[in-house]
DNA sequence: AGAATAGAGAACAAACAGAGAACAAGCAAC
DNA sequence: GTTGCTTGTTCTCTGTTTGTTCTCTATTCT
């Protein structure tokens, strides 16, 4: 049995009323405790009510309301099921080239990726283009998992904004007064800035490569 | 060394009733006290019921649900397993090293892999070690997600084993008559063989790299 | 007063769960 | 072989559970 991770609360897309609200609150703090979907009677008696048709209309309200997610459509027996969070794994947040900004997509997607890959800070992945780190065993089209922090120590390999409009990931080296970004491809030379210039959005934790 | 079956689906594709999930959390806990699989008459007796055919109801559900599955080909005297899969991602089996016999971990570990890195066939983890692909951005100590087949088409790279004693990362080139193994290292050549001698194992699928 | 919210309870159809019978195939013993 | 026994499968039938819909009542707020 692996622990559940806490379901994390969404936002409404309608106004909610409070005692909606609170069976909301409560089906999201004892989701781990029902290993299968509460049926409407469970959940009445572990409310109080006494009716199947009061806590219906809740029910509908929440489904509405985009928070919980009725039985597939065959309503077999229909219990209902908290909305499963989508969010397993990390986001993908884009592509990351030598040079240019980084490219968001527009829909974040989540890739899982095995926690030995994972940093303790938020982490999320991009998509390398371009083969400026290729001397590094990082080729164009793999997916670098990105720990989110602003600082780095010599030898890392970060994300670097320089100048507030070009990302790129290189190796980096920093001195007092100046900071050094190296790529590792035989035909690119190392570029030197200012520390104001480079602004560090992440370290290099992991790689990922698909070759289907 | 084998694999487990892939994980067809992430998730159920039919949900479950409760009555369902009980059974086959009851299968779950006392797979251990089965020495053989259990029939379903014992089921029954052991689940309380005094009908077989209702049980089979529930059986056949958790088989669609890929929770199980019934024996073999040939049914005679059917009985139904578990399939075991508890375990979330794909097992990491040891490392290869150009050269050596894949030195498989005692204990399998699993790790989760993202969907985009897997193949259809089963897929199973390897530890590289050694330079010898390194010119293909694979380096030591990355880890490869290998799908189980026994053939390839020519350029894909391949665990393959020759002679029966060595387990090699390589590209694989093949013509009637002989079999040509390329590594990816300026430093090192390419050996041929006879088809006779090598005997492929998987195909490369995917990479992982931790920057730890 | 009127509207919104909250609950109780009845009634209904579909899904669920079980019992039991019947059948075909595998297996064991003779 | 044949005869029993077991086992998986399929079927019908029955009772229960459950989501849904409905009406009715009470409370709160504007």
């Amino acid at each position: 049995m692996q622990a559940r991770r806490p379901r994390r609360e969404r936002k409404p897309t309608m106004q909610l009323t409070k005692r909606q609200t609170e069976i909301y609150h409560y089906l999201l703090e004892n989701a781990d405790h029902f290993d299968h979907p509460p049926s409407h009677d469970e959940l009445c008696q572990a409310l109080g009510l006494s009716s199947r048709g009061s806590l219906h209309k809740h029910i509908q309200a929440l489904i509405e309301a985009g928070l919980i997610e009725p039985m597939d459509r065959t309503r077999r027996g229909i219990r209902l099921v908290e909305q499963a969070e989508p969010e397993a794994g990390i986001p993908f947040l884009g592509t990351i080239a030598a040079g240019r900004p980084i490219e968001a997509v527009t829909q974040p997607e989540f890739m899982q990726v095995p926690d030995e890959l994972l940093g303790n800070q938020p982490c999320y992945v991009l998509q390398v283009r371009g083969d400026s780190m290729i001397d590094a065993g990082i080729l164009d089209g793999d997916y670098v998992v990105i720990e989110q922090r602003d600082s780095a120590r010599d030898g890392e390999i970060v994300v670097a904004l320089v100048n507030n409009e070009e990302a790129t990931l290189k190796r980096i080296e920093q001195h007092p007064g100046q900071v050094i970004l190296h790529p590792a491809n035989a035909s690119m030379t190392a570029m030197t800035y200012a520390p104001a210039e480079v602004q560090i959005q992440g370290v290099l934790r992991g790689l990922l490569r698909s070759y289907q």
